[in-house]
RNA sequence: GCCGAAGUAGCUCAGAGAUCAGAGCGGCUGCCUUGUAAGCAGCGGGUCGCAAGUUUGAAUCUUGCCUUCGGCUCCA
């Protein structure tokens, strides 16, 4: 007999050689009907595979994480028998599950896939998982698997045969296909009940772009149809959400093909809804110690042959600027870090000074590659909310748990609570490519790592991420359609004060070299907004939002004093537009809805008899009459509420 | 940069070798003088992404380029 623990304690005994859908059956008819694999002792297994020894065992369905995985991970061996049908002698590389749904990476073999033929696939594989055919699990030889798949001709399961190790290879087959796989699967293809492709795209084979160029095929899977309708409704809703759409409607930017890719274009919303933005990182960079400077978006190439960037990026980056002075060569500025350095070295610095905190929204200029550039997330112009911190090695660790104050002070401000933080660190294996004292990097990567922990952040650590010139740690945060994105940075940084050959004089009397911390808690501008716009569907904070009231006269009559009113609010800080369109109530009300404008105030006889104003909040509706002055003291106390709030948080 | 797809009015889209290139929304003008999610009528608005080619004839077919979109690679 074996003991099998279950996750609420419980232990119970099976006959040794038990399969974990026999435990399942044991517990309930239901789970046994829902249950789709196994975790055990950390292992994901299939039910039908033994378990010998003592054990934990956790029944995993569609509502784990695990259990979608396996699920997916069987429907991509579904799309790929599907596909084997509908294509022959296609070739396939590997087929994971991801966070929605799974991809096969193929080679059609000089067949041409397109999205007409979606449905097509679609078919084959419900009619396929109809069959309920099962996953048999099937370890083989290393020498057998290369004869059956040589005798296929799949020439990329070879490879991966080349690098899987003899007694460790297993086979999975259902219906027709078998595939080389690790497992674990789902009992059968019956549990999947809807499937759709969701695209295709192309793929380098193991993401190397000299090797050939795959398809990928991209689809997810349910147990139940109702649960894919859910799903596409959802990615419609997402796509609503999308900055590129919004930033249109609400005329907040735009893009020229005259003025060039990647280069955006600010309208006055846009730009002064940034304009807020800019005024709010300002305020609380005072607070905190920083001292605003100011630079030119050009410098000479020599600048960047110091810093070293000229060497790493110079061929990939924007071409020099030239002048009528012979061999005279400037360079957009990529980053800002290295005018800074000069501004510190413009006196010379004590110990005392430390640390320096230098600001600037720094506009750069980055060439990046034509197809990765995307709306206003990944742009060729772009302005960094920027600060570099000089400080003592002994001020590592405190300056940085202010930095990752002020990250989460913005990223709270703006609802933002859905965001890890990633802590880049040394390759722990190839310690000998990154600048700096071994001793000064542990100082750092120790300071990083316990800031975050000391904040409570959601963390993960990835070795090998560090930058050559020291650790960082990057906040990550998902768009409306769950991709993410980088927004806020903390990176140390020991090799420019190296380059710049920066210096203060300590207490000793002796030069030393300070540490340079690089800081952007938006990241940049431009992406910051693209996915606060997204977050919050274009419901902007009441404070930052570019008009926060339309005041809606009821007749023309009435346009003297909607301009009267508005006046009066502005007085009070209070911002928006008269909508004097000639057009009934009811129209200008759905229109200033679809505007997303917070607050509608509606005057018309009754009002100006009263000085009063009739206030419709938005998606919520009347919320009563309210002198001129009252509104203003609402508004402004939502706003103060709102922030004290959060401080408070 | 690579693979694939798409570009028609400010926006969303129809037209798929031969009507004169269309609709809705938005815009403008007029009528109405409006009370909480679309009042009525009229008018503008387009070298059908750009260039070349095939054809008696091209928005429509071919090729090249540009831009955008989905991915890949890259990302200071």
């Amino acid at each position: 007999m074996i003991k099998i623990t279950l996750p609420d304690g419980s232990v119970r005994e099976y006959e040794k050689g038990t399969t974990s859908m026999q435990v399942a059956q044991s517990i309930s008819e239901g789970l046994a009907r829902n249950v789709l694999a196994a975790k055990i002792n950390e292992q994901v297994w299939d039910l039908s595979r033994p378990i010998h020894a003592d054990s934990a065992l956790t029944l995993l369905t569609w509502n784990d994480t695990l259990g979608k995985e396996t699920m997916w991970h069987s429907s991509a061996h579904l799309m790929a028998e599907a596909l084997e049908a509908l294509y022959p002698g296609v070739k396939f590389w590997v087929g994971p599950p991801l966070e929605n749904g799974f991809y096969y990476d193929v080679d059609l073999n000089g067949q041409t896939l397109s999205p007409a033929d979606f449905e097509k696939i679609e078919q084959k594989m419900l009619e396929l998982a109809r069959q309920n055919n099962v996953y048999v699990r099937k370890e083989i030889s290393k020498t057998d698997a290369i004869v059956y798949f040589k005798d296929k001709g799949d020439e990329y399961k070879l490879d991966l045969l080349e690098r899987l190790e003899d007694g460790n290879i297993t086979l999975y087959t259902q219906g027709n296909f078998t595939d080389l796989c690790r497992g674990p699967h789902i009992p059968n293809t019956g549990f999947i009940k809807a499937a759709k492709i969701l695209n295709i795209a192309g793929a380098y084979w193991k993401g190397d772009e000299k090797n050939k160029m795959l398809t990928r095929v991209y689809g997810i899977t349910f147990p139940k149809e109702k649960e894919l309708k859910e799903y596409l409704t959802m990615l419609e809703e997402a796509k609503k959400r999308d900055h590129r759409k919004l930033g249109r409607e609400l005329e907040l930017f735009t893009f020229s093909e005259k003025v060039g890719m990647g280069l955006p274009l600010w309208l006055p919303k846009g730009a002064m809804l940034r304009e807020r933005l800019i005024q709010f990182m300002q305020k609380a960079q005072l607070k905190a110690g920083y001292v605003p400077v100011a630079t030119p978006h050009i410098a000479q190439k020599e600048l960047y042959v110091c810093s070293g960037h000229y060497e790493k990026y110079g061929k990939d980056s924007f071409q020099p600027i030239k002048t009528p002075q012979e061999g005279e060569e400037f360079f957009l500025k990529p980053m800002n870090c290295p005018h800074h350095c000069e501004i510190y070295k413009s006196s010379p610095k004590s110990y005392k000074d430390l640390p320096v905190r230098y600001a600037e929204f720094g506009t750069v200029y980055r060439y990046e590659q034509h197809g990765e550039l995307h709306g206003l997330t990944r742009v060729r112009g772009f302005t960094q909310d920027d600060a570099h911190l000089f400080v003592r090695p002994d001020q590592v660790k405190d300056e940085f748990c202010k930095v990752i104050d002020l990250v989460m002070m913005v990223l709270n401000a703006l609802d933002f609570n859905d965001y890890t933080a990633q802590i880049s660190l040394r390759d722990p294996e190839n310690l000998s490519k990154y600048i700096g004292s071994d001793e000064n990097w542990r100082l750092a990567e120790q300071a990083i790592i316990d800031s975050a922990a000391e904040k409570g952040l959601r963390t993960v650590t990835e070795l090998g991420e560090a930058a050559f010139y020291g650790p960082k740690l990057d906040f990550m945060v998902k768009d409306a359609l769950g991709r993410k994105w980088q927004l806020g940075t903390i990176q140390v940084d020991y090799n420019l004060p190296e380059r710049f050959e920066l210096e203060y004089t300590g207490s000793d009397n002796q030069k030393h070299r300070p540490v340079m911390i690089h800081r952007a808690p938006f990241g940049s501008l431009e992406r910051f907004i693209a996915v606060l716009i997204e977050h919050c569907g274009g419901n902007f904070p009441l404070w930052l939002t570019p008009d926060q009231v339309a005041v809606l006269p009821i007749s023309e009559k009435y346009n003297e004093y909607a301009q009267k009113t508005l006046n009066l609010l502005g007085e009070s800080g209070v911002r928006g537009f008269v909508d004097d369109r000639n057009e009934k109530i009811g129209k200008k009300i759905r229109d200033n809805e679809i505007k997303k404008i917070p607050f509608m105030l509606v005057v018309g006889e009754k009002e100006e008899a009263e000085a009063k104003v009739a206030v419709r909040a938005h998606g919520k509706g009347d919320i009563g009459t309210f002198t001129i002055p009252d509104f203003a003291h609402y508004i402004n106390e939502l706003i103060e509420s709102d922030f004290n709030r959060k401080d408070k948080e």
